[in-house]
DNA sequence: CCGAGTTGTTTCCACTGTCTACATTCTGCT
DNA sequence: AGCAGAATGTAGACAGTGGAAACAACTCGG
């Protein structure tokens, strides 16, 4: 770590802390290309040898997220846990990572500035929802039958789960729209499954 | 409709339509004041005589969008309908919206440009949140019993159904999460209630 | 008929993202 | 070692944005 260099060294991942940075401080609307760069030390020019534009850094910041939403989910599930304790985990995860990173979770499943296209995020995007699939298939589902079981019970859990969080993540928003009553917790909406093994 | 008048005469409905264009034909991102005044035929600073800003227009065409979303739902809904036709056909309009109107779900359910605060908007968002409440108090889930029973069966069902559309809507973010395949029809994945009339 | 309020225009400002030209540093080849 | 060229960062210009203020045109009640 000399003192000043001309060459920052470590600029892109400096941009992705700043931009995270600013995201948890002034939320979305905060987030701009300039201001990233002034918070890492930077010209306003700076980072397009490093991603392509704000669309670029933007997706590069989602991609992060979904690391850190896939870390949450996997908090706490130990190979001895049994099935329904990871699913159990899993959901809280997800909750949690939504109502301690809202805006975040709010860059990450939003249409925000146009798609952001990029295949590092798409990867950590699957990767994340791959926790969720994981535990899906093996879990039997009453109403799920048929070819497709697998898929629908996925499915159903990754909206329930999604919608839920939605909800609970913008706190304000989603007691406005539930009648100002606070959402009850995860684990006591969870639909009955039943486990194949 | 005379000629051409210095006053508009309906100016406020008329940005509205003109927003709700915008959105259907580029999307989020091209929907910018200007944008909306000059298809309005009108110069950028007139909006401020009918709405706060631009957040205030957003917030008037997301209320509109609320406003429609609980009629999507409400659609196919006769006296006459048994509760199960109910929920099927609210769930349903409910998933069809998010497909025929993605731009306008996005701006309803997505943090956009700070969060969008307006009487308007939060009673039509209530408004539409009630269809889905009213068919919830009837239903009676296996897993929901003691005081909040109404209120969980409730979230359940909002959240199952939120996270659906929000998979479903935006097609290919959906896909790309879920592997590439399609999610099949909401009503197959519905869980498993029972009715209590 | 006229003054006050409403509605729309014009002009300016700060800010944004992107582009181009240039400065500095690093890397690899001879 | 030395030097060309790539990589990285800077400075400035540009078109676009939303917002604010001063001004103009229209409407309407006394």
């Amino acid at each position: 770590m000399k003192a000043r260099k001309y060459h920052h060294g470590d600029l892109k991942n400096a941009l992705l802390r700043a931009g995270i940075d600013i995201l948890e401080e002034e939320g979305l609307p905060g987030l701009s290309l300039r201001a990233i760069a002034a918070k890492a030390g930077v010209s306003h020019a700076a980072p397009r040898n490093h991603f392509d534009g704000l669309n670029g850094l933007l997706a590069a910041i989602a991609a992060e997220g979904y690391r850190r939403h896939k870390a949450y989910m996997q908090e706490g599930i130990t190979p001895e846990s049994s099935r329904p304790e990871q699913l159990a985990a899993a959901m809280h995860g997800y909750v949690r990572f939504a109502r301690e990173n809202p805006a975040l979770f709010a860059l990450m499943f939003s249409p925000v500035r146009g798609t952001l296209r990029d295949p590092d995020l798409t990867a950590a995007a699957r990767e994340s929802y791959a926790v969720l699939k994981g535990i899906a298939e093996r879990i039997d589902w009453d109403k799920a039958s048929g070819p497709d079981a697998a898929l629908r019970t996925e499915m159903m859990l990754w909206s329930f789960v999604h919608g839920y969080a939605h909800l609970y993540a913008s706190q304000e928003a989603g007691t406005a729209r539930c009648g100002g009553i606070a959402p009850p917790d995860v684990a006591t909406v969870i639909p009955g499954f039943s486990y194949i093994d």
